[in-house]
RNA sequence: GGGCGUGUAGCUCAGCGGUAGAGCGCUUCCCUUACAAGGAAGAUGUCGGGGGUUCGAUCCCCUCCGCGCCCACCA
């Protein structure tokens, strides 16, 4: 036995109501209350502590999702962090220092736009900090106040402290065995150092670097986004073929869905094996309407087949068009600005009397009027071939706005991740191989992802409620920025706020000034904090010793949606930083849907509230329903399966109530277990020890709980109701002590095979009679039922058969189970017949037989039970 | 279009070479001193369709169909 392997004696200092050696019964054991009761114990006595003194090998170390505190919970995180949670206590009890912080991520647009509705107000930096701003009492959605971007901060700052709070409260309900002492955050100081830190070295490194580049961009949010945050989304759209014009007058047809565009156009591509336009490659046309000459040109990545074969290209309306605008070196002729807006001012190359005059009418207007206008144009002008053709296209959004991406060339910050690099791809790749993948074929994903990438990572946000950028820029002598000079701190000086923090070197009044510097105005996307989440979570450069003592980590959760962000990003920062891998396994969760198979969202009103459940059924039925989903499969939502774990949770207590209470407790002693259906009880037990241990290995935590749960059905309904006369004899000596100590042995057993699933009950099960919390104590083995775990565990198949058609026989006659049998055989295969011999005298007790037992072995495959009812005796 | 997963009892899901299992639901019965938010017993399926391999296929192979997810797709 290892020292863990000895609960009895666990040093653990829980306040417990069980004196040493007495057992404390409730009258009425009920679920009722437990949550509030434990949670608090268990917070009071730091029950989930984490032990730093422990070397790395003794250390289980776990990256759980930092929740998004500006949203809201709902069944699917419970459900998944359950999942973790049942890994991190079976751990745990297997000995190990479980190291398991709880992140927020509370940075990001998510609480900015929390902010916003709450408080009905809005950023604008331009604005002065006001000292003595307050909200407004009634937040008007339709007239947000515009505040100044460090009052904006601080009402984030003071939101995302209340609902850290609720989030903390739910997961103590559902019973997180999180050290709630190593929480940490994605916009605190902290974070702001590691991320800040980790940010300098890339550059230092060339991984991070500032390019002026065409950009996806939010025109709503009005900030650049990365490639892991498109959607794409069906869009309505229509074809408009278009007529652009040759030298000698001829027309040249072009589809195209952004007719807006036109004024955009630097050229006209088609494949250069197309016959229709070989001969144009190398000519020019003039765009209608504004009359501007873009050349035609030939290219690969034209599809002959696609519209009329040749496409036009503009700055910028797709993927494609930047790839030919790079290719084929094409000149930048933006008209849609950064608010999704044509351009106010007139292009130059738009200078013509004619080109300027047919441009005012779009100045200003949306990409969507403009599109109206410009198609009235061509129509007047003839340009315009048949009507528009309507069509559903798939168009790229930003996954939390509601209109089309633009194309925005803008300086921004990237982090390579193998988009722009065969060599870094292929060893990300290699990287992903090297993690356990939980269910297996989710590890597909990542390689689709990787593989798939087209750019680096990019990393800026036009944002204010994030983590900035540690730069700053130098101003020349005629006040423009120096961007191939960036000004940053050294390491000692983190975090910085280059908005109001000054280079080294300058004075604050320099800022803004010819010869000055002025702050990257830009915030870092949450993804790129969050993807610290393993190195601000273990201390990376602030607490070298935890760092060797949890990193790299054991474990990773999270739901299969965020593998091509957190999990990834985590992956390449690891790769930059620490050259491993950030953690050794990941185990991926599905999502709970709603019961007809749909995603659960708010917009559908289909949102379960987690609280609710909790209130309902408890927190040991909701993990129970938790741990019956597979990891990677998505599961239906449905409350009758709440009410089968609070029926198991129920049925805890009660089996529990009567070995301990009922029967009077004996001592935990196997060598006490004597009759051979005890025995084989044991020994069925040990079985199923080792299916659960080996399947937590395997962090397969459903087929755990079916294993245990199924034996203690079996327990309960079988083996309990069969020992139950034996066992409350009180002159029945060795036989009775037999019955006595297997209940309690295989209780004891029971609770601690039970407590990473149901962590209440077990929990207030064990304070009646033993000291310390079971969730520090062993996992079980077999060493823990003595030799009757090598006995033969088919007695009890054959004893329970037996018990069976005695039931069967008195069910189908609709009798009472205590009406008396006047005989009862008991036929079938020799070898079963004798087992259920061995245990005739229970047998006859618990089937109120009166009559003869008889035991017959005959050639039929399996055992049957014939029975006589006894005569029933005349009521009075 | 590429990839992954999935299709087994009314529902939710196990099983995965030897002609089917669990829970829920359903039917019938039972107040039996752990448990009525209980207990006992019972019924329920051409294991998506079609081929093939095999002595034998729900399980392996091929193919088709359905469903879901990820990626690509703005001419």
């Amino acid at each position: 036995m290892t020292e863990n392997q000895t609960p009895e004696t666990d040093a653990s200092a829980l306040p417990t109501t069980a004196v040493p050696g007495a057992v404390v019964v409730p009258e009425k054991p009920a679920l009722e209350g437990l949550e509030a009761t434990w949670s608090e114990r268990w917070k009071a006595a730091e029950t989930y502590r984490f032990d730093r003194t422990q070397p790395r090998e003794n250390v289980y170390s776990i990256d759980t999702p930092p929740p998004t505190v500006s949203g809201s919970l709902h069944v699917g995180h419970v459900f998944s962090y359950t999942h973790t949670d049942l890994i991190a206590r079976y751990q745990r009890m297997q000995g190990k220092s479980v190291f398991y912080p709880m992140g927020w991520d509370d940075n990001g647009l998510p609480t900015e736009r929390r902010v916003q509705n709450y408080f009905g107000v809005r950023c604008d930096p331009s604005l002065p900090y006001d000292a003595d701003f307050t909200p407004p009492e009634k937040p008007d959605p339709k007239k947000q106040v515009p505040i100044s971007r460090p009052n904006f901060i601080a009402l984030c700052e003071q939101l995302v402290e209340e609902d850290e709070k609720v989030f903390e409260s739910l997961w103590r309900t559902l019973g997180l065995s999180v050290d709630w002492s190593t929480t940490y955050t994605t916009i605190g100081k902290d974070a702001q150092t590691v991320s800040q830190r980790a940010f300098l070295r890339n550059f230092a490194r060339g991984e991070a670097y500032l390019q002026e580049a065409p950009t996806l961009w939010d025109v709503t949010f009005q900030t650049a986004v990365a490639q892991a945050e498109l959607e794409a989304r069906e869009y309505a759209g229509a074809y408009h073929r278009v007529a652009f014009h040759r030298a000698d007058g001829a027309p040249l047809y072009i589809e195209t869905t952004r007719p807006e565009l036109i004024p955009a156009c630097v050229a006209l591509i088609a494949h250069p094996d197309d016959e229709r336009y070989q001969a144009l490659f190398g000519t020019t046309v003039t765009s209608p309407v504004f009359g501007v000459e873009v050349p035609v040109l030939a290219h690969e990545a034209a599809e002959p087949d696609k519209g009329a074969g040749i496409a036009m290209c503009c700055t910028f309306g797709d993927l494609t068009d930047v790839q030919w605008w790079r290719e084929l070196q094409l000149p930048v002729r933006t008209v849609i600005g950064r608010d999704g807006r044509l351009l106010r001012e007139t292009p130059e190359w738009l200078a013509s009397p004619v080109a300027s005059a047919a441009y005012a009418d779009l100045a200003g207007k949306t990409a969507f009027s403009a599109r109206e206008e410009i198609v009235g144009k061509l129509r007047e002008s003839g340009d315009l071939d048949g009507e528009p053709k309507p069509t559903q296209r798939m168009t790229n959004f930003f996954e939390k706005g509601d209109k089309p991406l633009e194309i925005v060339a803008t300086r921004q910050w990237y982090i390579r991740n193998g988009g722009r690099d065969a060599d870094l791809r292929d060893e990300l790749i290699e990287d992903g191989a090297g993690i356990t993948w939980v269910p297996p074929h989710m590890k597909h994903r990542y390689d689709n992802w990787v593989g798939g990438l087209n750019g680096d990572w990019l990393i800026s946000r036009q944002r204010f409620f994030g983590i900035p950028f540690p730069v700053w820029y130098p101003l020349d002598a005629d006040g423009e920025p120096d961007y191939e000079h960036p000004l940053m701190p050294t390491e000692d000086a983190l975090p910085v706020d280059p908005s109001t923090d000054a280079p080294a070197g300058y004075e604050e009044s320099q800022r803004g000034q010819a010869g000055g510097f002025i702050g990257d105005p830009d915030v870092m996307d949450t993804w790129a904090t969050s993807s610290l989440t393993p190195q601000l979570a273990c201390g990376w450069e602030s607490d070298p010793d935890l760092f060797a003592r949890t990193f790299p980590m054991d474990l990773c959760t999270q739901a299969h949606d965020i593998i091509r962000t957190w999990l990834f990003s985590r992956v390449v920062r690891a790769h930059h930083e620490n050259q491993v891998l950030p953690w050794t396994h990941a185990m991926m969760s599905g999502f709970v849907m709603d019961p007809d198979r749909k995603k659960m969202s708010k917009s559908k009103g289909n949102v379960v509230v987690p609280t609710e459940i909790l209130d309902k059924f408890g927190a040991d039925a909701v993990r129970w329903r938790a741990a019956m989903a597979r990891p990677g499969l998505d599961s239906p939502f449905d409350e009758a399966q709440m009410k089968v774990g609070r029926r198991l949770a129920m049925k805890v207590l009660n089996a529990s109530k009567f070995v301990l209470g009922g029967v009077g407790a004996s001592a935990i002693d196997p060598a006490a277990v004597t009759e051979p259906v005890d025995r084989a009880l044991l020994a069925r037990l040990a079985d199923v020890i080792g299916a659960a241990t080996e399947a937590f290995d395997a962090y397969d935590y459903t087929t755990a709980l079916e294993a245990v749960e199924k034996f203690f059905w079996e327990f309960c309904d079988d083996y309990l109701e069969l020992v139950k006369e034996r066992a409350y004899a009180e002159d029945g000596g060795a036989a009775t002590e037999s019955a006595k100590a297997a209940l309690v042995t295989a209780l004891h057993v029971q609770l601690r095979l039970l407590a990473p699933f149901l962590p209440y009950v077990t929990e207030e099960v064990w304070s009646w009679w033993q000291a310390g919390s079971v969730h520090h104590a062993s996992w079980p083995t077999a060493a823990d039922l003595g030799s009757a775990s090598d006995a033969d565990p088919a007695v009890l198949g054959a004893v329970a058969t037996a018990l069976g058609g005695i039931r069967g026989a008195k069910s189908q006659a609709k009798v009472s189970m205590r009406a008396e049998l006047s005989r009862v055989e008991i036929s079938g295969p020799a070898a079963l017949v004798e087992s259920a011999r061995l245990a005739a005298d229970d047998l006859r007790k618990v089937g109120k037989i009166v009559g003869d037992l008889v035991f017959t072995a005959n050639d039929a495959p399996e055992l049957t039970v014939s029975a006589e009812l006894a005569p029933v005796a005349a009521e009075g």
